[in-house]
DNA sequence: GGAAGAGATTGATATCTGTCGATGGGATGC
DNA sequence: GCATCCCATCGACAGATATCAATCTCTTCC
């Protein structure tokens, strides 16, 4: 693909063509990059797709040098995202990727992780 | 594939396994999704893809309801990010996306835009 | 040289975000 | 009941980020 002369310009003349957006889907993509774009969060779920099994909680809590209020918190933002789904067993917390991914973001986990 | 019970725990004998990590490419991805996880940002880079032809920053700053310092600035945190490469001609500066990009992030563009 | 246009940079500000300590809430076990 | 454990939430705070007005640099045109 050849994308070489660019396009002739009028001095005072800017910006004739406008760009397309589709607002909601690039708001709902932005959710997800933005629940990603952050090494803690992006490892959990890098495990977390790895793993055949739900995952304890308190195993990220030990695997990564922050507190466990950050840990959760993190957890909490995967979960408001949609990424993660939790089940509760006794005093612990086990989690797994959602099983209701879109069809787009599990091709971008599959990139990512 | 079933992920179906939860690993047996032990009260107090918490997180045996570590979670495998592998930082470089973390951090590596993490610098793409910030960069990607701003709605002007991912539309302006949807564009770039779409586009057979670089486009004018003058397009954005008319395109989107921003001040062109603004608009300067996201298209920094592309360049810095090595998602697009600017030409100047004249007083123009053209954008496309990065003819370099690794197979990884095109293939996140790829899913994204 | 001087004026004008395009784009980058700077400085200031308001908001968002990551982090931790402290606290709360539910389950387990004595 | 009461202590203990795990996890979530709250409050506070420092650092990052998005935004704009003002300014600067570079180019073009007269």
């Amino acid at each position: 693909m050849v994308k070489a002369a660019v396009p002739e310009r009028i001095k005072g003349v800017c910006c004739p063509p406008s760009i397309p957006l589709s607002l909601a889907k690039v708001d709902a993509s932005v959710d997800v990059l933005k629940a990603l774009a952050d090494p803690t969060r992006l490892q959990m779920v890098g495990a977390l797709k790895r793993s055949s099994q739900p995952v304890c909680i308190c195993d990220f809590t030990a695997a990564f040098d922050l507190s466990q209020p950050t840990i959760s918190h993190h957890m909490g933002k995967l979960r408001d995202a949609g990424l993660v789904e939790v089940t509760k067993v006794g005093i612990w917390a086990y989690y797994r990727l959602s099983g209701q991914l879109e069809p787009r973001t599990r091709a971008l986990l599959d990139v990512l992780v």
